[in-house]
Order: C-alpha cells, then sequence, then structure tokens
DNA sequence: AGTCATTCCTTTTTT
DNA sequence: AGGAATGACT
C-alpha cells in the first residue's frame, strides 16, 4: 500500500522523517491530521514497528477516535494495539496501573469543575477563612495554574498574604482530595509527572515501551504535559509533535506555546517540516485569516495558500443587538438553504461566551429550526445527571463524600444536615471515610456503630447504607447500564424528578439519555464508564448525523471545518473579551481566537456584530471589535464598519442609529445603505432580505429576497424599502 | 426535616 | 436575567 499518494512534497516528507525529533508546524487546515495518522500507518507498515510501541496523544477524545478510524482504514486490523488518546485518559490509566506507589486507590474519582470547587469551599471553610475575601474560585484557578506549572503547596511563590491563604487552601484541597479518593483534572497530569520523576524504573518502563510519541496540537500543552511527553519519550527520543502556534487558545489553561521553541532548545538535531498549504478554504477565507493574524507581533509569517480559488468575500453584518444577530444568522441559513442546495449541516454559528448560546437557541426554537448545540457541560451538568453520577460514583467508591452529600439527598430521605454531621463526626473517631461507615451500618445489623445513632436517624442511615450495600455487590456482576436501572428503581427517581410538569418531563428524558449512553457502552466497566464522563470534551459532543447548523464556542471550534461559519459578538469587550483588555499576552490570544474561527470556514464568512449588547441583563451600547478594524476593505463583500469614536456617555445614544439616519444628517456622495443580510420591509412585497447590493449610476440596486413573492430586484430610490431591526 | 425567600454573584474560554 | 448559596419559616 502507497501510504504518499495523494499527499503534497512537506506532508510526505513528514509522514516518512527519520528517527529523532520532528516538528511540524502546520497552518489551519493543511492536513495535519494526515500526516499523524499516515505516519502511524507508516510507522507500523514500513518501519516494522509494532503498534504496541505507539503513542499517540490528543487534547480531545474526538480527535483521538479519528486518528483511530483513519489508522484503522489505511491499515485495518494491524493497526490494532496503538496507546492512543488525551493527555487525561493516558495520564488516569498509567495511575490507576501504578496506584501502588501513590497515594490514593485505583478506584479514584476524577471531580468535575463543580466538585472541585465545592471542595474548595470546603477548604476554605475548614481554614476559617472568608469566602468573600478569599473567592473560592479565584483561589481554584490559582491552584490550577498552580498544578499546571508543577508546583506542590509548599512551592507556591509567596508575595503576600493572599498568596499564603491560597498556599494553605491548597494544601487542604490536596489532603481533601486524598480523603474522598479523588483526583482533579490537574491532578491527572500532576501525578503522573511527579510518579515518573520519583520513579526511575516505572519511568523507564513507560519510556522504553514507547518507541514513538506523537502529539497533536503542541502548542496548547502546558509545562506538566511537556515534562510528561519528554519523560515518555526519554529513552528512544523519537518524538514527532505537530502545532501551530497561531492557534494557541488556551493560555489560561497553562498552555505555553512557547514550548514550540523550548522543543527546539531541548532536541537541538530536531528536523523542522512547514506545513502551509490549506486544503479547506478558499483564498477570501484565508487572506482574511492572515490579515487578522499579521496583526500579532513576534511570530514567525506564514503564507498560507490555497488551490480553491478566490471565492467569496467575507459579509460584516452590523445588528442592532445579539437577538438581531440570531435573526440575521437564522434569515441568512435560511435563504441560503433555500437557494442553494447548501445543507443545514453545512452551517456553524461561533460565540466567545457560552452565555451568547442562549439567544441564538432561542431564535433557533421560535424559528422551528433545528440545531445541534456543542458543549458537554451542557448535560453532564444536569442536575438530574449530577444525581445519578454521584449514585454511580458512590457506588464505585465509596470514599467520595462529594457524591455521598448528593446521592443521601436526592431523593430526600430523612437525613438532614444534623444526621450527616453526626455520620461525619462518628466516621472520624472510627477513622472510616462517612460512605465506608454507612455500608458497616447498611450490611451489619448487630454493628456496634449502631448505638452511636438513635431512632430515626439510624433507621434512615441504615437504610441507605443497605442500599448502598446491596449495590456495592451487584456491581460485580452488573454493567453500568443495569446497575443505573436498579438504582432507578431502588429509589424510585422517576416520581422524584417527573412532577408532570414540563421541566419534569425533561429531566427524566435527559435520564433516558444518561441511560442509552450507559446501553452504549455495556461492556465498559463502571470505573470507565465514569471516567469516560468525567473526561468527555465538548467537542466529543460535536453530532456528525444530525443535519442541522452547529453552534458552538470559538474554543470548541477548533480542529473542525464548515462550509459557512458565521461569528457573532464580534464587538469590543466579548471578541475581544474585556477581561483581556489590560494584557497585551492575552489580546493576542484573543486575535488567534478569532483567527482559527474564520479559518474553520471552507466557502463563507459572515462576521456579525451588534450596536448593543447585553451585559447582566442590562442592553447597553456597544463598538464593534477592534478586530475589524484590521480587515482591509477590499477583502469584504461590503462597507466596513466605522467604530465611533470615543464619546461622552451623553452621546451614547448616537450610537443606536442606523447607518442610513447617518447619511441622512449629511454626507452628500451617495453611501451603500443596504447590506446582505438585512431585512427590509417593502410596501408591496412586505418582509425581505438582502442578498446583495452595489451602488450604480447615482443609485443602489437591491437583490433581496421576499418571503412571499421569492427574488427580486429593485431600485432604492423607488423602492421605498424599510430597514427592519 | 424540608420548603421558601432573599441575596449575591456571575461571564471568558475547558480537560 | 438567571442560578446558587444562605438563611428564615412551617
Amino acid at each position: 500500500m502507497d501510504l504518499l499518494t495523494g499527499l503534497n512534497l512537506q506532508q510526505q516528507q513528514a509522514v516518512i522523517a527519520g528517527l529523532g525529533p520532528v516538528l511540524i508546524l502546520a497552518g489551519p487546515g493543511s492536513g495535519k491530521t494526515r500526516v499523524l495518522t499516515h505516519r502511524i500507518a507508516y510507522l507500523i507498515s514500513h518501519m516494522g514497528v509494532s503498534p504496541y510501541h505507539i503513542l499517540a496523544v490528543t487534547f480531545t477524545n474526538k480527535a483521538a477516535r479519528v486518528m483511530e478510524n483513519r489508522v484503522a482504514e489505511l491499515l485495518g486490523d494491524a493497526s490494532r494495539g496503538v496507546t492512543l488518546g488525551t493527555f487525561h485518559a493516558i495520564c488516569a490509566r498509567i495511575l490507576r496501573r501504578e496506584a501502588d506507589a501513590l497515594p490514593f486507590n485505583a478506584n479514584f474519582v476524577i471531580y468535575d469543575a463543580d466538585d472541585q470547587l465545592k471542595l474548595v469551599r470546603q477548604a476554605v471553610n475548614d481554614l476559617d477563612l472568608d469566602p468573600k475575601q478569599h473567592q473560592p474560585a479565584r483561589i481554584h484557578a490559582a491552584i490550577s495554574n498552580a498544578k499546571n506549572e508543577l508546583l506542590l503547596p509548599d512551592q507556591v511563590p509567596i508575595n503576600n498574604y493572599r498568596d499564603e491563604a491560597m498556599r494553605r487552601v491548597y494544601q487542604r484541597y490536596q489532603s481533601l482530595l486524598l480523603d474522598n479518593n479523588g483526583l482533579d483534572f490537574d491532578d491527572l497530569l500532576l501525578y503522573t509527572v511527579f510518579l515518573l520523576d520519583n520513579h526511575p524504573s516505572v519511568r523507564e518502563k513507560y519510556a522504553r515501551r514507547y518507541e514513538h510519541v506523537l502529539v497533536d496540537e503542541f502548542q496548547d500543552t502546558n509545562l506538566a504535559q511537556y515534562t510528561l511527553l519528554k519523560h515518555l519519550a526519554s529513552f528512544h527520543r523519537n518524538i514527532f509533535v505537530v502545532g501551530d502556534a497561531d492557534q494557541s487558545i488556551y493560555r489560561w489553561r497553562g498552555a505555553d506555546y512557547r514550548n514550540v521553541l523550548r522543543f527546539e532548545d531541548d532536541y537541538p538535531q530536531t528536523q523542522k517540516i512547514l506545513l502551509e498549504q490549506n486544503y479547506r478554504s478558499t483564498q477570501a477565507i484565508l487572506d482574511a485569516a492572515m490579515a487578522i493574524i499579521d496583526h500579532n507581533p513576534q511570530r514567525t509569517p506564514k503564507r498560507l495558500f490555497t488551490e480553491r480559488g478566490q471565492g467569496q468575500k467575507a459579509v460584516v453584518f452590523e445588528a442592532f443587538d445579539d437577538r438581531a444577530e440570531a435573526g440575521f444568522v437564522i434569515d441568512t441559513i435560511s435563504v441560503l438553504v433555500a437557494r442553494q442546495q447548501l445543507q443545514p449541516g453545512a452551517f456553524a454559528v461561533m460565540y466567545r461566551t457560552n452565555a451568547q448560546s442562549r439567544v441564538l437557541e432561542e431564535a433557533f426554537l421560535k424559528a422551528n429550526l433545528p440545531y445541534k448545540l456543542v458543549g458537554a457541560q451542557r448535560f453532564y451538568g444536569r442536575r438530574e445527571i449530577k444525581d445519578l453520577i454521584s449514585y454511580l460514583r458512590l457506588v464505585h467508591n465509596p470514599r467520595d463524600e462529594i457524591s455521598l452529600e448528593r446521592a443521601i439527598h436526592a431523593p430526600k430521605r430523612g437525613i438532614g444536615d444534623k444526621t450527616l454531621l453526626e455520620l461525619r463526626r462518628h466516621a472520624k473517631q472510627v477513622s472510616l471515610s462517612p460512605g465506608e461507615l454507612l455500608l458497616e451500618l447498611g450490611s451489619n445489623s448487630t454493628s456496634a456503630q449502631r448505638e452511636y445513632f438513635k431512632g430515626r436517624s439510624l433507621t434512615a442511615l441504615e437504610q441507605f447504607g443497605g442500599l448502598l450495600y446491596r449495590w456495592q455487590i451487584l456491581k460485580q456482576d452488573y454493567n453500568p447500564q443495569d446497575l443505573l436501572d436498579r438504582i432507578l428503581d431502588d429509589i424510585d427517581y422517576h416520581s422524584y424528578i417527573d412532577d408532570g410538569s414540563d421541566e419534569g418531563r425533561d429531566r427524566w428524558d435527559n435520564v433516558m439519555e444518561l441511560r442509552r449512553l450507559a446501553a452504549e457502552r455495556k461492556d465498559q466497566s463502571l470505573e470507565l464508564f465514569l471516567e469516560g464522563i468525567a473526561l468527555v470534551s465538548d467537542q466529543d459532543t460535536v453530532e456528525e448525523n444530525a443535519n442541522a447548523p452547529t453552534l458552538l464556542t470559538l474554543h470548541a471550534a477548533k480542529g473542525l471545518e464548515f462550509p459557512v461559519v458565521f461569528i457573532v459578538g464580534l464587538n469590543d469587550g466579548t471578541l475581544p473579551h474585556s477581561r483581556s483588555f489590560d494584557d497585551p499576552e492575552e489580546m493576542q490570544e484573543e486575535r488567534r481566537l478569532l483567527y482559527v474561527g474564520i479559518t474553520r470556514a471552507e466557502e463563507r464568512l459572515y462576521l456579525v456584530f451588534a450596536q448593543n449588547r447585553a451585559a447582566y441583563g442590562m442592553n447597553e451600547p456597544a463598538q464593534p471589535s477592534r478586530f475589524l478594524e484590521d480587515l482591509p476593505q477590499d477583502l469584504l463583500a461590503n462597507s466596513q464598519p466605522k467604530r465611533s469614536q470615543k464619546q461622552a456617555p451623553e452621546h451614547k445614544a448616537a450610537a443606536f442609529r442606523w447607518p442610513s439616519d447617518t447619511q441622512r444628517s449629511g454626507k452628500s456622495e451617495l453611501q451603500q445603505k443596504f447590506h446582505p443580510g438585512m431585512r427590509v420591509n417593502h410596501p408591496i412585497w412586505n418582509e425581505g432580505m438582502v442578498l446583495n447590493s452595489r451602488l450604480q449610476d447615482d443609485d443602489e440596486i437591491v437583490d433581496i429576497f421576499f418571503e412571499d413573492v421569492g427574488l427580486k430586484r429593485v431600485a432604492a430610490s423607488l423602492a421605498n424599502l424599510q430597514i427592519k431591526p
């Protein structure tokens, strides 16, 4: 089989690169996944490397799955056995295997962001710190940063009292995690690095095994991940990394694109290969992307080129507010689907913050159009799902107090705060975890522990403990779905959650969805099922089958591509986000974020901003994104929006004006009033949307798609068109 | 013990 | 505007 046909010269070089460190700098759409998969196939089929000796690391399960499937397409069964997964999943696997050398058990649970915050809150409480002054969320972020930098509590730099407090919380938080036999996301990396640091024999075992280490999205690695890779590749030093500094958008998570430079320092004999040809987008889209990213200082300029032709210019659309943005998106999609045989699934709508999805969703619902929302948190964060997962977790790891507390209250079973406190207190005295004590009470009706609890609370505790005990026994030979069914039945969760209201029905539907997910992985152990749930990424929830537009954050869009891309909310304060204003590094990252969004588009690109934007429920005038100024006029299909000058607050109302108003109030020369996407009203043909408009012979010629009568061409001076907000 | 009201906080982005 | 944590009330 020829693994090189269809690849360009640079791609071929990358695939057949010799031993040693290899660095692939891959622009967007340059076929890096192809290079990675073909490289793996090449190593196996041409270099005689056993799949067992190959490790490929990605950031999302989806990316891992795609690679796995593509390698399997190339090689069939011969590809079986490659270690392929996300950083976090691979670390979890190692930690379970090596748990004997670690301060926790192999059946640890992985806490999600919610649980982590709860634990930080508890730590702050335990230390008698004022949560107003030491905000748990901030401390949690600081702890996460420290962990990503491989800093233990006693290594955290201390400059002031706040740092001191954070250090103490960090310390306490870690011991709480261990009490619960739980790890947070960062721990997975941190403990693995320390394991490999401190146990040379373990390190050597893995380093010898992995003759070849391949890494996707290398620019997103943080210090912990970088160090981990270094350890894993320390014996054979065949490390093949693919990345693009311009697409580095996870700085806040500790990612450091400078790892690309560090790589060349750490591995002086690195072979470096540039992939610049783009196979995804039209030149017009690439030009817009380059116009944006070229404003970032200190980067190696790249010339992205394509053979896909010039294509259509990007459209900039100015909407009244975020609802009008959504209206524009929906109208444009409707028209393009109606007119041009573009599938609904060809569209993606991207935004900076999750909160922006709400308005879009409402608009889609109101228009009765299906859509796909990307985001795992949306599902797994729901109360009913968290409830049930906490039961499963508790069965798997009775030391998990966070889950115990949740499960014991859902549904209510006569165990209140007081009883729970008693349970905790006494558990501590007999050095058990509350869960373990509960199991003892539930399984042994003559237990000596009984006498420490009285009457009603004892009965309630025994009852719940009994349930827990039975589930523990059942889990031996039940699969996750059967266990879930049993729990649902035992606690009569249906009648608890579904009160007959719409919301209740909805919640029960979600429970059934969870059940379906469990059924999908029938042959998985409870442990792996829970791990899979803890480590789902937003991207993993991208649905490929449903033919509907995709709604997703710019972050979640990385690695994906769509024929038509809308980027909405292109306002200062949203993109770039206001939290980035005072830090040049962060502003550069905001710019990269826009770059990532633009380069997702294959054929058409719509850049949408609003004159007014809601913040905390209040609608306020907003400025177009400063990034829009960096797009030269000739790259755009319509005229460039102007940022209004800095205004005194009392003049802010000017920003509400439509372009047509500004015109009337002064300028003599004719300006284009209508832009693609605008909704207009015609005295006879009623409502329609502008598809195209141009100036001609002292008039404006506008193509409009009317809902009632279809496509019409009119002269603006005669048609008496009203622009609709 | 459990329900209801009030307050306060949130909004970056995610494994 | 909406959700969560806290606290008063039944």
